[in-house]
DNA sequence: ATATTTAAGTTCAAAAAATGAACTTGTCAA
DNA sequence: TTGACAAGTTCATTTTTTGAACTTAAATAT
């Protein structure tokens, strides 16, 4: 496979990582998702270059991850704003997030609020049945096309 | 920030991507979790330069990521092995395979059980209190530390 | 015992992508 | 109407990736 056949994998995984696994890409959405909206905002957070943030921005729109609009109160001013599509990848930045506090910082640094009861969420899976947190090893993925299981 | 600095970033979400966030490293690690575990395997399944491969898999283990055993019924032959860590790692490619199956293919091609009750798992984050899956809206991540919040 | 194949790499030149600085264009504010 | 700022583009340099050929060691076949 050559890198830029992912989006035609027969792996939803793969065809993710066409989205969202280009150098960068992951650290800008971390910004919509904090509310950072604007091309210098991003350049002033990452310390990318130009050109990539660009070529990024345009490949995350054309993907339907996000959208370009004009500022209301300052037009030739723009927002990159999450779309529905977009904002569905909260879980697997949250899951990085999980993953990072635990193995990669000398403390934890977040707790995760669920808004609507207000308990903490640990970011980790759940079984739906008997409600216990998924280890790692038990879930199997069953493949139900082509696909290869995970 | 530099790239190479992600590592010692304030941010989870960015030290995760200083693990896996090279071109291919994901990848990689979803053969691992498939039990491919081989030099010869990763590059038939993904198709990558021997040499990257070489460095992915050089970091991968410098990171503790993964681990690089002998072939008991034969020398000479290798073997990278999840770590504990490693294999933490799955609910990131779960939610990237949910994410995908949802958006990037015709119709799903997964399904996800869990081995001790058998039942079909939706890759979603769930709330341990209210038992609701977590829409993206619903959670907001609270700073305990320096580190800027999601 | 020797030759051949296979696995797991390394090396290196060419191509592609990222980088950083300078330049452009359109608003807004003084 | 001048100056500053936001949002880019352009382009030369550097870094990374790629793909092919080469290396080394162990297993297998002759």
């Amino acid at each position: 496979m050559k890198w830029d056949e992912l989006k035609t994998e027969p792996c939803s995984v793969a065809r993710t990582l066409s989205v969202i696994g280009e150098k960068w890409t992951i650290l800008i959405l971390r910004e919509c998702f904090r509310k950072n909206t604007r091309f210098d905002g991003f350049e002033a957070a990452l310390g990318l270059p130009r050109a990539v943030l660009s070529a990024r921005l345009k490949t995350l729109q054309e993907d339907g991850v996000l959208e370009k609009k004009i500022n209301p109160e300052h037009a030739g001013r723009f927002d990159y704003i999450l779309t529905k599509k977009g904002r569905d990848l909260r879980p697997v930045l949250l899951t990085m997030l999980a993953w990072g506090d635990q193995y990669m910082m000398d403390k934890p640094t977040m707790i995760v609020k669920h808004t609507l009861c207000g308990c903490d969420i640990v970011p980790e899976l759940y079984c739906p049945k008997c409600q216990n947190k998924l280890e790692a090893e038990e879930t199997r993925v069953v493949e139900v096309t082509q696909s290869s299981p995970l």
